[in-house]
DNA sequence: ACAAAAGTGTTCCCGTTACACCCATGA
DNA sequence: TCATGGGTGTAACGGGAACACTTTTGT
């Protein structure tokens, strides 16, 4: 998100002549992340005919899941943009709130049926870290021993045998998500 | 759907500069079918660099409920367009199959936190055929009885004291939906 | 008479929820 | 020693699924 105008709005940029939407939604991330191969899906077309005050322009709307340890500040800063928490989401120009609100609605559908969250921690995760960020989506609160409950019956997260002596005294199993596992049996549920 | 190029394609148009998105999807279908304040969402943008073999295209699609009884057939002639069971679908132009294939999962996923059949049924209804929308939409068999004892649950679909003695001989109480009771509390469960 | 669709309850099971205490360690 | 986050089990409940027979009436 960077500030423009006056307000602030949500980053775009143009699709090319010779790229495909999905193409030119990777591009813009690239060059402003400077990340590749991130999880990305299309959130729709904007198209109201006043949406821009300049010339007529429809809006396709990404939404990208960055891993919290992968961004480049230099870039970020380079580009005037800036993270925000969503509970922190001043007025965006034109109609980016839209947007946003049904990004997030998309991605609260899709948390339960597809395994999304592995997308925003790193290889290696603890539960409390992979519970926080369902609790981040969905906004509400989760019991640790039921999710914990529901984790173990799940085959293709993995317990290693590493611990993370960053997040707690005590230190905390990490665990993994195997993929391959998953693809061979994509069933998700949680 | 017509006919076009040797290949059946989905029906479309152009967004004009005077309309939005949506507009353009609801003057095209009202062009086709001669219906107004139709159930429509917009499934997605659609942009491969190559889908359309002239010039580059990008495609807005758009899906529509329509009343199985509410439609103009000379309309439809004019257009030469046809309707086609879902499981005779074939091969369609460019990427219009990967359309349709959203189209329905997106209907899927709706149809349980969304009162959309009614789009589909006349005002009245019986149970039988409000079953056999949610059972073409799911393309399951659901149990009559529990299916039944749901509805029961649901404040909004109401029994009216008529009967219809079309589609059985013994005559089905007929339902309608209250669209009133539904927005005083929209809470959908099915 | 019979074919065709309408209508009607109960039981079982499994998944979801609620809930509280001890452990290991660094500061 | 204490503050911090890690880790663990059980009981009650409720929603969903399975399941079969009687009724009405037009043909």
């Amino acid at each position: 998100m960077d500030p423009g105008r006056g307000e602030w709005s949500l980053y775009g940029g143009f699709v090319e002549e010779n790229e495909s939407l999905d193409d030119a939604a990777n591009r813009v991330l690239f060059q402003l992340t400077g990340l590749k191969d991130i999880y990305m899906k299309q959130v729709g077309a904007f198209g109201a005919i006043d949406r821009d005050p300049g010339e007529r322009v429809i809006s396709i709307a990404y939404c990208a899941l960055i891993n919290v340890n992968d961004y480049d500040e230099s870039l970020l800063k380079e580009h005037q943009v800036e993270w925000v928490n969503l509970e922190d989401l001043p007025k965006l120009y034109s109609d980016h709130n839209d947007m946003v609100k049904k990004a997030i609605t998309l991605l609260r559908r899709r948390i339960s049926s597809e395994p999304l969250s592995f997308n925003l921690l790193p290889d290696l995760f603890t539960l409390t870290q992979l519970q926080h960020v369902y609790e981040a989506i969905l906004s509400e609160n989760i019991d640790k021993r039921n999710f914990r409950k529901r984790i173990k019956t799940i085959e293709y997260i993995e317990k290693t045998d590493q611990i993370d002596k960053v997040t707690s005294k005590r230190g905390a199993a990490l665990y993994r998500f195997n993929k391959e596992a998953y693809m061979e049996d994509p069933i998700f549920k949680l």
